[in-house]
DNA sequence: CACGGATCCTGATGGC
DNA sequence: TGCCATCAGGATCCGT
């Protein structure tokens, strides 16, 4: 479900809130991809000093220390008072004086990590080899070329990566490569300057247009006020394989790039 | 060190 | 209705 533009969505939609809370208890579900790294009674007693994002990171500071959550393929977030009892797919609780925030992730790829700092090795482990943020001033299109140059794989997988740039994952890389004219399976190396420029800009363009258009619908995204995306309607060619292009009215197609789904209209995007 | 593949887990969906 | 195979928004780990 999330990608840069969900988690950011999800973000927004609850760190004023959350911001100031003190936290009141903590539970944790069935185990996610990692251990927590803390007894949740340590988390008590502190206070929630606001949240950001790194990447498809949601980093929560707390008074000491911050927590790492990760949505993974089926996250999604919940924060307010008188939360129903947590139900199977419930794997943590932070109950705060300003809120509970609550993690469900029914596949648990997902994850909850604690770091006393975020230049904590435990953090660093999962932040330290991030690609730069698409959205900010650090995505330039000289380091984004150079990047590029040192890869002989297909374009698709290297933004997939993430460690070039975060937060592309594999709706928005397949919009992004159509918006641009680029064939998913064209190598990274091999585009020629002008494309990476269009590509550098479609991905700015994709992911802000869908922060502002409050996330991906595409099966059940919304967020911790439960309210749903709508990106869906606007797909040019994900999850639209045998439909026409919205452009050339060619049929999309679909293929598969390290046992992902890749789609593309075959006339519009060149290799 | 860059690459491709296997892997974690559950639920939805489609064919028979 | 049941059973089986396939697929799903991610990212790490492992062998080459």
């Amino acid at each position: 479900m999330p990608e840069l533009p969900e988690v950011e969505v999800t973000r927004l939609s609850f760190a004023g809130a959350i911001a100031g809370g003190k936290v009141v208890s903590a539970r944790l579900g069935k185990p996610l991809r990692w251990p927590l790294g803390v007894p949740v009674e340590q988390l008590v007693g502190q206070t929630v000093r606001g949240v950001r994002r790194r990447g498809k990171y949601l980093l929560i500071d707390l008074t000491e220390g911050l927590l790492l959550m990760h949505l993974g393929m089926s996250g999604s977030v919940v924060f307010g008072h008188g939360l129903p009892v947590a139900g199977a797919h419930d794997h943590f609780d932070l109950k705060t004086d300003r809120g509970t925030l609550r993690l469900n992730d029914p596949r648990r790829f997902g994850a909850v990590v604690f770091a006393t700092a975020e230049s904590d090795p435990v953090a660093q482990k999962l932040l330290g080899k991030l690609g730069v943020e698409p959205l900010g001033d650090d995505f330039r299109l000289d380091s984004f070329r150079s990047g590029l140059a040192g890869r002989k794989t297909a374009i698709k997988q290297v933004l997939l990566a993430g460690d070039i740039v975060v937060g592309v994952g594999n709706i928005y890389a397949s919009e992004a490569l159509f918006l641009s004219g680029i064939r998913p399976t064209s190598k990274a190396n091999r585009l020629s300057r002008p494309r990476v420029e269009r590509l550098h800009q479609a991905i700015r363009d994709v992911l802000s247009r869908a922060v502002e258009k409050g996330g991906c619908t595409l099966r059940d995204f919304s967020d911790a006020n439960g309210d749903a995306g709508y990106f869906q309607l606007e797909a040019m060619v994900y999850a639209r394989a045998g439909q026409p292009c919205k452009i050339c009215a060619a049929e999309v197609r679909q293929i598969r790039q390290g046992q992902r789904s890749t789609f593309f209209c075959p006339k519009c995007q060149k290799p």
